[in-house]
DNA sequence: GAGTTAAGTTTACAATTGTAGACTTATTTT
DNA sequence: AAAATAAGTCTACAATTGTAAACTTAACTC
């Protein structure tokens, strides 16, 4: 896996996530955008919007453009980088043996245009000239040695 | 997205996943494989281990096999159940525009077996028959309806 | 069966996160 | 300019999580 830490910030918290959404898809908010957006969605008062805002600022991701009084809020990082953080963090510690299957179900549960199901289909394709017959679990640090694979039985 | 909440457990963090790979990937794993794996990857002390070992039990994860001492710890969910509850959770709070290119690069980034790659390229082919154009944005309530997908601009 | 060791339980404490009130400072409105 | 409003800062507090020491109990060893 690639890893994809754009610097080493810390983590954006799901709740900090939702307040990132309003603002990458805004292309930068106000403060009461956020939190009327957020306000249809979530049940949070004001200042906890506000928490978050600030919260996101100081670990890096959001700041803050002009010097006058209505600020408004930009993204550091992209939408698309910010989802690779959350995605890459999370298969890091997935059993490489489940990778497969994983990724099945959610192109199976999620809704592709076909444009992604064409680059999918001819990535796929690529794959295949080098693809192993199978993936062998990575879950213990001696699995591969010992077992060959052959844990999880 | 379909849901994939076992029942209504809460969540795995992120240490306690470590250890439930262990038991997953082992089948059942008495403390002492959980310390001496575990300290293998991660610099974490007995104590810290038990600890983990504790939580799962009260969130409903682990239980013990039989009555004599050293006991078995089992896992009560399957690991791929374990990894639909994470995935989901997190491709429930992706922005439905940005799925699609997270899932080529996730198909691109990690390895997958023949057998992997043969499924998902009939699936696609399947979902080919009936996927949209585009998918729009649904990171804004009234995004949809203002903005005929035209958010994220 | 006394001692050693492994297992399990209790308690603890700091960091992060979710949640939010209260207060201060600009900005806008009349 | 005074009042009203919006924006921003400070403080707080409970829950969860990462991390671990200390203590208790059961099991194994000689």
């Amino acid at each position: 896996m690639t890893s994809t830490q754009p610097e080493n910030l810390p983590e954006i918290s799901p709740a900090e996530w939702e307040v990132m959404r309003i603002v990458w898809t805004l292309n930068g908010a106000q403060t009461h955008e956020l939190i009327s957006s957020l306000q249809e969605k979530m049940d949070w008062t004001e200042s906890t919007i506000k928490t978050l805002i600030r919260r996101l600022q100081q670990k890096g991701y959001l700041e803050r453009q002009g010097t006058q009084r209505p600020y408004v809020y930009q993204a550091t990082i992209t939408e698309q980088a910010g989802i690779n953080q959350q995605t890459d963090a999370l298969f890091a510690n997935l059993c490489a043996m489940h990778v497969g299957p994983t990724l099945i179900r959610l192109v199976k549960n999620n809704t592709l245009s076909q444009q992604d199901l064409t680059e999918l289909s001819q990535l796929i394709a690529t794959k295949q000239a080098t693809a192993p017959a199978v993936v062998a679990c990575d879950c213990l640090a001696d699995c591969q040695v010992e077992n060959q694979g052959e844990c999880h039985e």
